[in-house]
DNA sequence: ACCTGAACACCGTTCAAGT
DNA sequence: ACCTGAACACCGTTCAAGT
């Protein structure tokens, strides 16, 4: 409570990260300041500087941290019934794990972040669109579906699913009288796709 | 060049979004800053708030002549031709738009505009979406396509170009290894759409 | 090695005061 | 009616100085 107590964090890095966490899902990408996180991590406004470069490498860090938990609910999509039908249940689980943590999406995806190429980032988003790959190699070796090149009907999908939650995230969706649940629209863009 | 010229504009809003116009261009909406258009249209950093409720409002202001000038062009993508690939060709025009003017494109969608609702940019973005969803609708009652819902297709058509645009944009595709031109993969992905 | 305090340059916004 | 100047609260970042 009186700031006689000096902090001697033993792990200041976790510390504001988790603050960053906390903010970023407070106040969205917006609003999201250092000198806050700081604040709440019980720091001075320069202490952040000793464990990040930068603010661009907190939000980095933050941006990681939810792909890894994207590709984690992505890849608990259950397996089993026609691969095509599991590629547009994986549709699903993307908008949906996108719509309940709008903020932490639009980190992920925000010009902050990926600056300076951050190493990690680029691991972990590359290792969330390896499960949307793999998912779709299932389905071309199955025999459901025509694939030759993964990569370019992994593109289309993805295009899809990020697409139809950045429009709804934004409101966009309601805007010009689309009522259908995004979470639907992209099933059924999906669906239409693979046909 | 000197300033013992005082400023007396005949229209300071105008000045000011066209400098705010510019300044997006240069410096994207990161790093867009009202301070500095007051600075390029030579006028204190107070003066906007006579012409400008905010920051946000004039972005949203840049945002509405974004949309003006998209609708222009998907309007002018010839007719003729199935009505089908006349939709792949707005597609094409529609990412190429946002890969030719990224800032632009991100202001529009960023979520710094449309926090008042602002009035004349909500109505430019449905002038846009229009486009769209008249061209579905001839594609529907020209039989060459099967279309029940107009919105409902408009909606999974502009997921893909957005999602597409976007990621292009953030040069996530280049991340991931999907090395299909973004203007190419959104033709191949309506073109799977509409078959 | 890690953090503080003070400093710097920069914002967005408000408001009295000028013309 | 429109703009300036000064002010306020807030940033991001740097750096000498403390422990």
């Amino acid at each position: 409570m009186s700031s006689r107590h000096r902090y001697h964090h033993g792990d200041l890095r976790r510390a504001l990260t988790d603050a960053a966490l906390a903010l970023v899902g407070e106040r969205g990408p917006k609003g999201f300041s250092l000198t806050e996180v700081a604040r709440r991590a019980g720091v001075s406004a320069a202490a952040p500087y000793r464990h990040f470069t930068d603010k661009a490498d907190l939000l980095a860090t933050v941006a990681t941290l939810g792909f890894r938990q994207l590709r984690a609910a992505l890849e608990a999509v259950p397996e089993g019934g026609d691969e095509r039908e599991r590629l547009v249940r994986m549709g699903r689980c993307y908008v949906r794990w996108a719509l309940d943590h709008p903020d932490f999406y639009l980190v992920m995806f925000g010009s902050d972040s990926k600056q300076p190429e951050h190493t990690e980032l680029v691991r972990a988003a590359e290792d969330a669109f390896r499960v949307l790959l793999d998912a779709i190699s299932a389905a071309g070796s199955s025999g459901v579906l025509h694939v030759e090149d993964p990569h370019r009907w992994a593109g289309s999908l993805w295009s899809v699913v990020h697409g139809t939650a950045t429009l709804a995230i934004g409101r966009d969706l309601q805007h010009t009288g689309i009522t259908t649940p995004a979470e639907d629209l992209a099933a059924l863009t999906i669906g239409a796709l693979l046909r």
